[in-house]
DNA sequence: GTGAAAGCGCTAACAG
DNA sequence: CTGTTAGCGCTTTCAC
């Protein structure tokens, strides 16, 4: 292995001339050792060490993203984004998956831990782990938190995105397309409705049942896992050999589940938005392109994850500088799957 | 920050007993000491600083992927499985994104020849960088492939896919469920076709559509960009306002396009499979839910990322070993998007 | 402008 | 069983 000490060698200069100039150093070398170092590196086939730098620079000029999974396109399309944005900042992104499993939260947060990356970025918090974050919390702060709400326990930066409220624009976008019940499939908050508790999310959803001028009880949750197929066979389950559907209102909490869901019902004999409206969270492409495009509770990814690289490029600048925190506003995107021809006749 | 040091000094023991301890090495440490130096790390918060472990060892413990995107479930199913099975052996894996663009995949391998992995698998290969990998042959050579062909020109191991064969398979599938004009959409065989120009899998997909018994002139390319917008336009312009379709069997380089192409399909007023039958490749749970299942030609997945794993700690092992070749059977799963009912009807 | 020197925090012989 | 001794390859003050 070639490294700096052969190039100075074989020049017969020292190794911090070679470092100064091959990492482009400010000023002062003169122009003929730099085209000589230059030279010979090439000739050599020099290549730098990135951990002896990381070491003696104390940067990895790395940031990390935990994300519980990459098959979900929300996920990807973060992922992709913050990756273009932060090479162009010089910094490389290094994603984790935590498969929803907490074991595997920890390990990843543990890479913030032990200066495997310079910062971290969290779109994935689970109780279990609260004293690995606040480990980081004393150690080193350099954690900024993509989330719905701000973890109050422990003071990080936060880019917040109003998912609650989507729970109350949709629910009352539903009840105002005419449903008369409606139900939340998947995440926390079909969890909550169905065995009882309480939760902000679960609030705005129930709000938005009122306002629509629905009762309470005419609103449920259909629990099921992170996968296309879980939202199947719940759906399924739930909706097989029913003359009428027993929801004819549904908000998904993701894409995948979705698919899963429109599958069902159509399997079911039900068809969409006729019988059964839908309406889900992130206006991916897929939401467009959809045999039913999609309407959805649509966030500014692009305006989320320039948030996030600035407030981790901020964060990494002044470390002691007081947490921030960001919330974006998303938007209602009507199209067919609630009945945007419907709602067009009525004009 | 609490270093070995630290520990050791608060012991009063050297540094390289606590190392010795905290890693877990071997026999021979008291057991006295072994708890002391347990509570004291844990006392004082000690965190290793897995940089410096990097360079003193000489290895980082994680293994690199270099994917085109992973907004492609695809990509995403790899990379999700890689990460657990890599995990089990200890390693953690490290996904790039090269976006298909050059430069972003030519810095991917940097982060090889760097040292910031200790192998890298790539599924993406272009020969403008072909410098690269040789660079990397020279240097390193713990470059996995996971492709449809060996590339010829350096000798690498290789996990191979047949998805040539399976341009064979389904235009002879397509063509026996009755399509008379056949078209591939997107990826470099459509090109082909299309401009003109010739490669294995455009002679594979020839192959079947004369077994099929189609003249050679009754298929084409339908070029589209890696997205599932483009390929939505792309069907649209070539479909929109025809009173029969232009092709009635269409083979889709992968699933994202799928997307895009039913939508074409479906506001050109073509339905699947009666006006138009479709086949692609992968089989991930989306094409079993998708409102018409589809017909795809289907690589065992999890075996593929067993042969990587295996072949990569192999590698890491015995970097001396002469490269060695797996290569993988896809099988023809036929659904709905094909005509199922049809062939069953006809049995 | 350039070199000398002192680390970054940890690992891994080797000797006792 | 444990300490000593060298590094790993690079960065970064500080003199000259």
């Amino acid at each position: 292995m070639i490294t700096l000490k052969d190039v100075a060698e074989t020049i017969g200069c020292d190794v911090s001339t070679v470092s100064r100039v091959l990492n482009g150093k400010p000023n002062r070398v003169s122009e003929a050792n730099r085209n000589r170092i230059h030279e010979v590196a090439r000739q050599l086939g020099y290549i730098a060490n990135r951990t002896a730098s990381s070491l003696a620079s104390g940067s990895t000029h790395t940031v990390g993203v935990l994300v519980s999974n990459v098959f979900d396109g929300v996920y990807a399309e973060y992922i992709e984004k913050l990756d273009l944005a932060f090479s162009e900042a010089g910094y490389s992104l290094r994603p984790f998956i935590c498969h929803n499993r907490p074991d595997k939260e920890a390990l990843a947060l543990d890479a913030l831990l032990h200066h495997e990356v310079d910062a971290m970025i969290s779109m994935h918090y689970s109780r279990e782990c609260e004293d690995v974050y606040v480990r980081i919390k004393q150690h080193s702060g350099k954690l900024i938190f993509r989330s719905v709400a701000r973890i109050p326990e422990i003071s990080f930066d936060h880019v917040l995105i109003d998912l609650e409220e989507g729970y109350r624009e949709l629910s009352l976008h539903l009840a105002r397309q005419g449903c008369r019940r409606i139900a939340v499939v998947g995440g926390s908050v079909a969890s909550l409705l169905t065995l009882g508790g309480k939760s902000d999310s679960v609030q705005f959803f129930k709000d938005g049942i009122r306002a629509g001028g629905l009762a309470e009880d005419s609103s449920g949750g259909i629990v099921c896992a992170d996968e296309q197929e879980s939202a199947y066979q719940a759906v399924k389950k739930l909706y097989g050999k029913q003359k009428s559907p027993p929801f004819d209102g549904l908000i998904v909490q993701s894409i995948n589940k979705v698919v899963g869901v429109c599958r069902a019902l159509q399997n079911c004999g039900f068809a969409i938005p006729s019988d059964v409206k839908v309406a889900t969270f992130s206006d991916l492409p897929l939401c467009r392109l959809f045999p039913v495009p999609l309407t959805v509770w649509a966030q500014p990814v692009q305006e989320i994850c320039s948030a996030l690289v600035e407030t981790t490029l901020r964060r990494l600048k002044s470390p002691e500088m007081p947490p921030t925190v960001f919330k974006f506003k998303s938007s209602l995107i009507v199209r067919e799957s609630s009945g945007k021809d419907i709602m067009e006749k009525k004009k």
